[in-house]
This record gives structure tokens, C-alpha cells and sequence, in this order.
RNA sequence: GGAGACGUGGCAGAGCGGUCGAAUGCGCGCGACUCGAAAUCGUGUAUACGGGCAACCGUAUCAAGGGUUCGAAUCCCUUCGUCUCCGCCA
């Protein structure tokens, strides 16, 4: 959520950013009910402070009986004002979290991705001197999964990895994990079963009321708990409440953790290969940091995801996502996508995002500025790190030989046993 | 699942209906002493919101929410969390 003193002092750009994002522009709402709430408090707490004065009398006083019933009457009168400043604050929250976070004055504006913008392309889409396969049939030739056998068992969107493939997404969790480490993150497993107030204090869902969620997050029937979509989500509420030292900052988490996603708003998209699940496992990069650190912080993250994307020799670029596209949590977003042969396509791998103290706001998580000694919002970021399977339908892709094995990039070969393919007839 | 104990400031820990935003100790800031440091002494040390140009004033917060009361850290209820014992169990 933003301050409401900066929705006071700049309505405009709230409502620019209303327009551009694409939410609806209830601006002149808040600040309407804005001033009612405030004149509603001066008004309760002036005679709530006459009420204390006369209760703080009645000790010492020889006769209390009309103190008492003064401090009684008082507190009749203000009972109306009471309860319509309870009404209108609950009210003004509920519509606070409903504005989405200014953009970026460099994001590009439009309504949905096909604004979006190239930023970089790096590597060339492999020439295949034969006719590539698509990763599924590769899954195929090396028995590498069993989706008939798993849907029927589990469901429709859910997979299984067997043999050297899963060996190869275990391997690939692995490295990333170890490279973020040597790059100074604390590596922390995170529980995937959680608070539904801690998936909404992470910011991606709008108003007071938690029951928005239930089209996109699983609840644990007859449990007040849900299943966390991402490890951000809690990496997110680690320091909830606390007022960190300016010093502490940066403070960089690889977090780690299976993720559950209803994808009720993707019926019928990426049912085949390994694209989309119910359950994936992903590395997320998480930083809490000052604000003046946040465009530094952004680009550290979305390096982190390129390098990483490098070590495992896939062609890839790296997207400026248009202010309709980036949510509406966000102040920038940049989408890396990794080519898929089988598709002639760009597909998403991860996405780096600045929140601002969007969400800092939200899990009231602060700093002391040196110097100044200054309580102030932190600025909060995450990107992807890497997101299994989804990762394997270029790699595969990328690193097929004709006999359907599989090249593993130097990089991994170690965590690999020493293998340099997998799969094929050998 | 059963039984009990408990949640107070950065930490430890008093308080158990008014004089409590809260003793005391530790920690930390500033100052004095010192060539400097340690020790010692003095002094300061929460957050949010509302009002005010400001100094400052007010309101709220002793896990969270509700209740009793003129008045709640203190009494009652609910929820959340922690600890101990038993049971069960990867």
C-alpha cells in the first residue's frame, strides 16, 4: 500500500498510475473519507483527553459521584463518533489497498504485455542440423516421466521426473542455490504451508477482504492455513514489525520451496511438457533494502537470473515489462525469457521485480537511517532464481542431440557425477 | 490428541484495578573525568496517528481482538504464539 500522505500530496500520479496499470481510480474516494477520518479523530481524541483528565481527578476527589457521571456522559456523547470513525477507517483501508504502486517513470506504458519491450538479447537460437524435438517427446524417448499415469493418480497439472531427469532438476536446484550463496544470500528453506494474511501482505491481491485469494490459492479445507504460491511470500514477512539498522542492509535471502498455484485463470494453456503445474519448485531471490538501494538491488537480482540462465547455455532475453503487464504491487518488472525451439519463441523463466515499500508498508517492515536515526519504510525486491521444471522445456530443448540425449552444460557436469549427457541410446 | 505454565520496551525483569508508556539491571547514544581507553559519574534512549510554523500538546499501543469498569499491563472471554509433560508419529 502507499502512504496516504503521499496520496494527499500527489493524487495525480496516483491516479496516473490508476490509468496506466489499469485499476480503477478511486482517488477522490480516499481522500474525501481522508479528511473525514481526520476530523472524526481530532474530534474523539480532544474528548477522549477531557475524559482522562476528569477519570484521573476521581481518585483524589472527595466527592466522585459527579465526576463519575461526567466522564460517563462524555464518553455517551463520543460514542457516535466513535463508531463512524471505526466505519470510515475500516473503509479508507479497505480502499488504501486497492491503489497499486506508482510505476516506474522508464516503464514502458500499455495496457498488457504487448507493450512490453526488449531489452537485451543475448546468445543465438541454436542451428539444429536435424529436426529438433519438442520437449515432451524427448520426455518420452527417456522414459523420463509417466504423465498419463501421474495425472490419473494425482490430477490433471501435476508432474513426476524420473531418472536422470529428475536427477537433472535436483541438480539444477542445487547449483543456483550454491551460486547465490557464493553471491552473499542466505539460503533458507521455506514452508509452503502458510497464513492467509502472510500471502496477502506480500501485496498481489487488492482490498481488505482475504477472500479475493480463493480463485488463486489453495485453502486447506476445515484449516485456517493455505498453500503458499511462492517462497517470496514468506521471505517477505521475515522481518515483519521489526526496525532493522540501516547497516543490516542489504539483506539477501535464497529462498527455497515447493509452490502451489490454483492456475484456475489458465484452463487449457500449457497442458503438454513440463510449463505448468499445480506444484513446482522454484529458488527465489529475495532483498530487503534501503529505497536509494533498491535500482541497485534490481539490476544485482535480474544479473543473478542472466548468469544463471548463461551457466546453462540457453539463448535468452530480457523483457521491460509495460505498466498494464507488472501487477500491481510493482514499480518495475523485467521478464527473462529463455528461446524454445519446439515453439520458435521466447518463454518466460523468471521475472525480476521492485516492489518499493509497497509491501514493507504492509508487513510494517522498517529501518533506522544512520545518521538521521530516521524510522523509515524498506524497499523490497525478488526475482525468480530458478523455476523447475519450467526451466528443463528449453534446456532439453536447447541441448538435444539427434539421438534424443541430452547435452549437460560444463557448468552443471560436476553436480552431474561428472556426466556430460544424459538420455539416448548409450 | 490430553494436562499444565506463560506471553511486559533492543534484551533481562518488576508491576497484578487509578499516582504505569511502565521500576530496576544490561545494552546503546551524548557529556564529564582521562594523553587515550577501561572503570566511574551525569544524562538521554519506543512506535503510530491527530493537531501545531515550531517548541510542543493530545490519542493509542504491555501478543492480537472483544468485554467489565468512571478508570485495565493488571479482572473476564476469544484467537494467535511460546515452553514443559504424556500420547502419537515421518
Amino acid at each position: 500500500m502507499l502512504d496516504i500522505r503521499f496520496i494527499r500530496e500527489n493524487s495525480d500520479k496516483v491516479k496516473n498510475a490508476c490509468k496506466v496499470k489499469g485499476f480503477e481510480d478511486r482517488v477522490d474516494e480516499i481522500l474525501k473519507l481522508d479528511v473525514r477520518v481526520r476530523e472524526l479523530k481530532t474530534i474523539t481524541q480532544n474528548m477522549t483527553a477531557e475524559k482522562n483528565k476528569i477519570t484521573r481527578e476521581i481518585p483524589n476527589a472527595a466527592d466522585k459521584s459527579p465526576l463519575i457521571a461526567k466522564s460517563k456522559q462524555i464518553s455517551d456523547e463520543i460514542a457516535a463518533d466513535m463508531a463512524e470513525l471505526a466505519e470510515k477507517e475500516a473503509l479508507l483501508n479497505d480502499l488504501l489497498h486497492r491503489v497499486p504502486q506508482i510505476p516506474d517513470v522508464k516503464a514502458p506504458i500499455g495496457p498488457d504485455d504487448s507493450a512490453n519491450v526488449e531489452v537485451r538479447r543475448i546468445g543465438k537460437p541454436k542451428e539444429f542440423d536435424f529436426t529438433p524435438r519438442a520437449q515432451w517427446d524427448l520426455l518420452d524417448m527417456n522414459g523420463w516421466w509417466m504423465p498419463e499415469k501421474i495425472a490419473q493418480i494425482c490430477g490433471t497439472r501435476t508432474y513426476c521426473l524420473i531418472g536422470e531427469a529428475a536427477e537433472l532438476q535436483l541438480a539444477i536446484e542445487t547449483y543456483v542455490i550454491q551460486k547465490l550463496i557464493s553471491k552473499g544470500f542466505r539460503f533458507i528453506e521455506c514452508p509452503s504451508i502458510t497464513k492467509p494474511q502472510t500471502i496477502f501482505d506480500a501485496g498481489h491481491f487488492m482490498g481488505a477482504d482475504l477472500s479475493v485469494m480463493n480463485n488463486d490459492v489453495f485453502m486447506l479445507t476445515d484449516t485456517d492455513r493455505c498453500l503458499a504460491g511462492t517462497a517470496e511470500i514468506i521471505l517477505n514477512s521475515l522481518h515483519s514489525g521489526e526496525i532493522l539498522p540501516e547497516s543490516a542492509l542489504p539483506i539477501k535471502y535464497a529462498g527455497f520451496s515447493p509452490c502451489f498455484r490454483k492456475e484456475a485463470g489458465a484452463a487449457g494453456r500449457d497442458t503438454r511438457g513440463l510449463a505448468r503445474f499445480h506444484q513446482f519448485n522454484k529458488v527465489e531471490q529475495y532483498v530487503f533494502c534501503t529505497p536509494e538501494q533498491s535500482d541497485e538491488m534490481h539490476e544485482h537480482l535480474l544479473n543473478n537470473l542472466c548468469e544463471v540462465v548463461e551457466d546453462l547455455e540457453l539463448p535468452y532475453r530480457v523483457i521491460a515489462n509495460s505498466t498494464g503487464d507488472m501487477g500491481f504491487n510493482k514499480v518495475k518488472m523485467n521478464d527473462v525469457e529463455a528461446w524454445v525451439p519446439s515453439e520458435n519463441a521466447y518463454k518466460e523463466l523468471g521475472s525480476c521485480s521492485s516492489i518499493g515499500t509497497f509491501q514493507a508498508r504492509r508487513t510494517n517492515t522498517r529501518y533506522r537511517e544512520n545518521g538521521t536515526n530516521e524510522v523509515k519504510f524498506c524497499a523490497t525486491l525478488n526475482n525468480t532464481g530458478i523455476a523447475v521444471p519450467r526451466a528443463l522445456v528449453p534446456f532439453l530443448e536447447n541441448h538435444q542431440n539427434a539421438d534424443g540425449s541430452v547435452n549437460i552444460p560444463k557448468k552443471l557436469q560436476a553436480l552431474m557425477g561428472g556426466r556430460t549427457k544424459i538420455g539416448g541410446k548409450h
